[in-house]
RNA sequence: GCGCCCGUAGUUCAGCGGAUAGAACACCAGCCUUCUAAGCUGGUUACGAGGGUUCGACUCCCCCCGGGCGUACCA
């Protein structure tokens, strides 16, 4: 327990409230704590300005605390900053790389599966954001004590395959290219899906392909087996290149058989019937459409897989809950889904954490209509812009160290972008906010952790173990160790409420009170002990950047 | 039509029942012989409209107006 939640309970003991009933007043002057009178003063029937001030008057002298005070109808504390500065830094010394952490999930098994590529298509910006928010999702919720797998599903079974395979075989410039094969994909993709349109010779040539596939034999499949690895080839070094890691992945190839057959049990149980030539799930009774599930050329549609896949989830692993990050736009298709996965007999809880779209300033993003920006598209741009700018910086620097620096600043620009808003507002994605260093940016948060990095240095952070912690006097440097202890508070939050802008939002509002402080104190330039002291503060800045920086993904450089 | 989401400074976003509605960008004026100026300081401007619930509403409810998305063989 951090000194600031040992604070809260002892006042809650004495005040007999929860620990949860204190606020944060929004300016010093008004105390550091503060315990809002409404509620009980309701409950009793008295004015909350008198009850504030009676509680005020008969409040036992306590340890720990300065003044308590009636503010109005809010019962004010001051604390004693001495006191918890220095239990502050003790407590981020002592967790270290756990600081922040709480057991709040109780070890539950949640399954996180997030980032679903398809195979035979381009990766653009749009995957981005459902794979930054996904992966900052997990390791919020391994942060708040849940046993947090992620998992990919890899689509490498629809219709989408047999569109690239149909026009891959049509050009033969693609197999001579010697471009990535990933990649090449990616643009047979979108070209087949523009040429294909609403010709029904083409639509017929495709159908076939992708009964090939289904039916594991012939030419198109053989091309499907090879093509499919080229794909998964390129995922995995798009993972690596973020620092992305799955527990688990699974492929929808492996889990359409099984699909099948439990079709035929729902089919059997009337849960899904025949209808204008395909078999679809009536939900209308429970005010959720209908979902198709067999074209009515009998191919598959998408809920097959995904049946088979959610109780295949459930069988393999012990999970309290299993989660899907998937675009708002498919809110209705994973209601259909949880239905039918109900109506077949589990009992788990299943959520799609969605999240909304991202468009750009020429509209929507679709592969099919070509209108996109790659992944790769946007990873040259920014390290073609942030290389430019660490270069221009440090001329002495040799070509990889500025590579390196630039890469992380870049992928970090990425993630942050993706990440700093709430999931329920629309992104429209623009490369020159996207890459913009000042403000609300994690260069922003990137720079503060290197200027951090370079006191240290210079410092010498073996100081730090010995520095009397008295000699921190400094308004600011108490309200930057109030910041430090309320960032537990923060990936709490983020974890409840599951979004992980929260962090972001927090680590910059660290950030802007330690460059406030840098530039306000002399840290380096202070007398000994005091230079001691005020570098074991910034050690204790630094340890919660890095946590910070650890649930988003974010690089910390130690230089920029 | 029905369902879901969003309307807060010029722009992008916080705040989601309580103390003077916060940032960032942009704009203007300052700060590098001093710990990384990718930084810091100061200045201007805002809750779509109307009802209701409440001691108190940007926050909850209703209605309206704008915008987006979804709504059987895309995923």
């Amino acid at each position: 327990m951090t000194y600031l939640d040992n604070i809260k309970k002892q006042l809650g003991l004495v005040l007999d409230c929860s620990p949860r009933s204190f606020v944060y007043p929004p300016t010093s002057d008004l105390g550091d704590l503060s315990l809002p009178m409404f509620e009980e003063a309701k409950k009793l029937g008295l004015s909350p300005i008198v009850l504030a001030q009676e509680k005020a008057k008969n409040i036992p002298s306590l340890p720990g605390f300065k003044e308590i005070k009636a503010v109005g109808p809010y019962l004010n504390f001051y604390l004693e900053p001495l006191n918890f500065i220095s239990g502050a830094i003790s407590d981020v010394t002592t967790a270290g790389q756990t600081f922040g952490n709480n057991d709040s999930g109780q070890a539950a098994g949640v399954m996180i599966e997030y980032s679903n590529g398809n195979t035979h298509k381009e990766i653009h910006i749009g995957h981005l954001r459902n794979v930054f928010y996904g992966d900052a999702v997990y390791k919020i919720l391994a942060a708040n004590g849940y046993d947090a797998i992620p998992v990919s599903y890899i689509n490498d079974f629809g219709i989408h395959t047999a569109k690239t395979i149909w026009n891959w075989q049509n050009n033969p410039a693609y197999g001579k290219s010697t471009a990535p094969k990933g990649y090449l994909l990616g643009k047979c993709y979108s070209e087949a899906a523009q040429k294909i349109g609403d010709d029904p010779q083409a639509k017929e040539e495709v159908s076939l392909i992708m009964k090939e596939i289904e039916n594991r034999q012939g030419a198109g499949y053989e091309f499907w087996k090879e093509s499919r690895q080229w794909s998964i080839n390129y995922f995995n070094e798009f993972y690596k290149e973020l620092g992305i890691k799955f527990q688990d992945t699974f492929y929808e190839s492996d889990f359409v058989d099984q699909g099948l057959k439990l079709k035929d049990d729902l089919l059997a149980q009337g849960i899904l019937k025949l209808s204008e030539g395909a078999i679809i799930a009536d939900l209308e009774e429970y005010n959720l459409g209908i979902l198709p599930v067999i074209r009515s050329d009998g191919t598959a549609l998408y809920p097959v897989a995904d049946l088979a896949l959610a109780s295949a989830k459930f069988k393999k692993y012990q999970l309290k809950e299993s989660i899907y990050i998937v675009d708002v736009r498919q809110s209705l298709y994973f209601s259909q889904l949880f239905k039918l996965v109900e109506l077949l007999g589990y009992k788990e809880k299943m959520t799609h954490l969605s999240y909304d779209f991202l468009t750009t300033k020429n509209g929507m993003m679709a592969s099919r209509t070509g209108n996109v920006i790659t992944y790769k598209e946007l990873l040259d741009e920014a390290l073609s812009h942030t290389s430019k700018e660490v270069s221009k910086r440090h001329e002495d620097w040799s070509e990889e160290k500025i590579q390196q620096t630039a890469r992380g600043l870049a992928i970090s620009a990425m993630k942050f972008e993706m990440i700093k808003v709430s999931s329920d507002k629309v992104i429209t994605f623009d490369m020159v906010d996207a890459l913009r260093f000042e403000g609300f940016t994690s260069a922003y948060l990137q720079y503060t952790g290197a200027r951090i990095c370079s006191l240290l240095k210079k410092g010498e952070a073996s100081e730090t173990t010995t520095a009397n912690l008295n000699e921190l006097i400094e308004p600011k440097e108490f309200r930057l160790a109030m910041k430090l202890e309320q960032y537990g508070e923060a990936v709490l939050k983020s974890g409840l409420e599951r979004d992980p802008s929260v962090v972001a939002r927090y680590l910059f509002e660290l950030a802007q009170d330690f460059n406030d402080y840098y530039h306000e104190t002399n840290i380096i330039k202070a007398e000994t002990e005091t230079r001691k002291a005020r570098l074991a503060l910034v050690l204790s800045v630094k340890t919660v950047l890095e946590n910070g920086f650890n649930l988003l993904g974010l690089t910390y450089l130690i230089e920029m």
